[in-house]
DNA sequence: CGAATTTGACCTGA
DNA sequence: TCAGGTCAAATTCG
């Protein structure tokens, strides 16, 4: 399979935290010293390319770890069902038969079911991202000790704006919140500060892409899609895997300039996409 | 009192 | 058939 990085399932990612964290721990370090010598010294940039180098050597065997402990897995085929838009919308004759009961009751359980045209995965010990989200639902998911919420944005109605998320807490770190973002925001609603006020600074550490489209370069360059990633990675470093390109993106809040840097396995890090 | 969350019912897809 | 996703009434919150 050469369009698919083997990424791990969180559960197999788990396995090898202490080290991932020690080395995400380091990048976020370094992105720091970087970003205090961008925006107070705005200069030596030797020193800064050396802190850069730095960020993207702890990524780069953070995800070298990751992969080892990976597997061709569905976790990421999974999350970009493919999206065959016209998926059964009309309800069959059968399906009419069982509504009746529940059109006599309510409407519950009236919908299409979304195929996520864009789906992207977060771990991170904070669920805040600068969106407002509103919750909708949260079950118990098989074999898993924490509930899954379900959130839409705040401006599904007003603004028609269709991005989800679930956040689920990771197995055995209560403390890490596994998050999946299912499409885009199209709504107006970047870097509200009072978005979420239950949780404190964002801090996200991993995050996943995965597009389903993404063979159309306007789908890389999406400007709400950026914005939004942007929004994740306030206040640190985030990293980001377009999964079917197999290119790897460290980006920093800041939107330094770095110069793409190419990885083991040929990967790429590149910033392109949120300069 | 309006907005947000909770919760159980119901639907979809594998 | 059933796990997971969504809806919307009921409940809670500010």
């Amino acid at each position: 399979m050469d369009t698919l990085y083997p990424w791990p399932e969180p559960e197999t990612l788990s396995s090898n935290k202490k080290r991932v964290i020690q080395k995400l721990v380091e990048g976020q370090q370094c992105a720091t010293e970087l970003q205090v010598i961008v925006l107070h010294n705005n200069k030596p940039p030797q020193q800064a390319e050396e802190l850069v180098q730095k960020i993207l050597w702890s990524f780069n065997q953070t995800l070298s770890m990751l992969a080892e402990a990976g597997h061709h897995d569905e976790v990421i085929s999974q999350n970009q069902a493919t999206c065959n838009d016209d998926c059964k919308s009309q309800d069959s004759s059968e399906s009419s038969k069982r509504s009746l009961s529940a059109f006599v009751k309510d409407k519950r359980g009236c919908y299409k079911r979304k195929r996520f045209a864009q789906t992207k995965i977060v771990v991170s010990d904070k669920i805040e991202d600068g969106h407002a989200w509103r919750k909708y639902g949260q079950k118990n998911i098989l074999h898993s000790k924490h509930p899954r919420s379900y959130f839409r944005c705040s401006h599904k109605h007003d603004q028609g704006c269709s991005a989800i998320k679930q956040v689920q807490r990771m197995e055995d770190d209560a403390q890490m919140y596994h998050i999946t973002y299912i499409g885009t925001h199209t709504c107006r609603d970047q870097y509200s500060s009072m978005a979420t006020p239950r949780i404190d600074s964002p801090s996200p550490i991993l995050k996943l892409e995965s597009e389903e489209q993404a063979t159309t370069p306007s789908d890389v360059t999406d400007l709400d899609s950026m914005t939004m990633w942007t929004d994740v990675m306030m206040g640190g470093v985030g990293f980001e895997i377009d999964v079917v390109s197999n290119m790897y993106s460290c980006t920093e809040i800041t939107c330094l300039d770095l110069e793409p840097v190419e990885l083991e396995n040929g990967l790429l890090f590149d910033d392109t996409d949120f300069a």
